[in-house]
DNA sequence: AGTAAATGACTGAACGGTCAGTCATTTGAG
DNA sequence: CTCAAATGACTGACCGTTCAGTCATTTACT
């Protein structure tokens, strides 16, 4: 049992306990437990709870972004990128409630500072901002602010995942697939 | 000083407690300070701490949802309906950012339930789902299931909401109300 | 190889502080 | 005066954080 071990140990006990009763209703002690670790070695790792939340969320937010990238390279057309990057943030989050979970709580919080959304350091929005104006400067997407394309794009996503949520089956519903797909193409596609 | 204005006075308090420091950190004792009441008081009008803070999301929901529906009748299309509400949803939203918060920070967290978004009792979906229910009757809206049109409907305004959080000067931008009816028409309409 | 010394990861009891909720008392309207 | 509404001091539980002590492992010397 190394270092990184117990670390990683105390993270995902952390992201469980948070998906359980929210971010700040589970204790140090609680975590500590789930991770069989006594409390003090949170200590070690973490230099404060709120330290060990940022921690967690930035894991989910690393993992999410990650897996929202396969395959993307492999494709020409933007468009066609942005319709598997949205397939690939589905199937994601469908198999990591908890990761999602604790990144809607941590961007939802007072915890993230009210400074512009697009302008923050989240991984989500360089990768797809690139993506977007490649298509804009290729015409295959609309000439508008590629932020204010970005968050549409991005709200798509979010509600073809409350979508499955609620209806899991989806995933194997073709009509669904392509309701994503013409849904990301109708909010870029130039008229 | 009446009985209503009392509680009036601490579920606003509470709203603007929770917008600064999130939904579990608000003390009773600040949102009474707040609300220039005493902290007994908080218990004549809510039986626990919980309960205060979901009467303080559904108030903050009921008025989202009344203010949403505002001019809808006059107009006649599905379609038109639907761009309406996301203008109003809008600009609601950017004058009244601790109920967006209060919704939102509800929403993403474990007090609320793990089961159907769609199903829940949600003020917001069913006025929705009558309109995308009509439009796809008169084969206006594409036949799908409209609690998916309706989730795709939301996301979009959700993501024009953060938009015009970080650039409010948006509201008076042509070029960005011309993005959201095309991206709710190509989103909603059959092509 | 054998062993004593040094290390530092780990533990968990203890502390200071906070907070939800209670209830005996006070206030004030009729 | 009466009594319901309002108050705020009080309580007991809980929680983040600290830190003195433990012990398995590594180092270094003979």
């Amino acid at each position: 049992m190394n270092t990184n071990d117990k670390r990683e140990r105390i993270l995902t006990a952390a992201i469980d306990l948070f998906y359980e009763v929210g971010l700040d209703n589970g204790s140090i002690a609680d975590i500590a437990e789930k991770a069989q670790v006594a409390k003090g070695t949170v200590y070690l790792y973490f230099s404060s709870k709120e330290q060990l939340i940022e921690a967690a969320f930035w894991q989910c937010h690393r993992h999410d972004v990650e897996a929202c990238q396969a395959g993307l390279d492999r494709i020409e057309s933007a468009i066609g990128k942005l319709e598997r990057r949205m397939e690939n943030v589905v199937r994601w989050a469908l198999n990591n409630p908890k990761e999602i979970r604790m990144e809607r709580m941590y961007f939802s919080s007072p915890k993230f500072g009210q400074g512009s959304r697009y302008q923050q350091q989240f991984l989500q929005f360089e990768p797809v901002d690139t993506i977007i104006r490649q298509g804009i400067a290729r015409g295959e997407i609309k000439d508008l602010p590629s932020s204010l394309l970005g968050e549409m794009f991005f709200g798509i996503g979010a509600a073809a995942l409350n979508y499955v949520v609620d209806v899991p089956d989806a995933l194997e519903d073709e009509n669904f697939w392509r309701a994503c797909r013409e849904s990301v193409a109708g909010c870029l596609k130039p008229l």
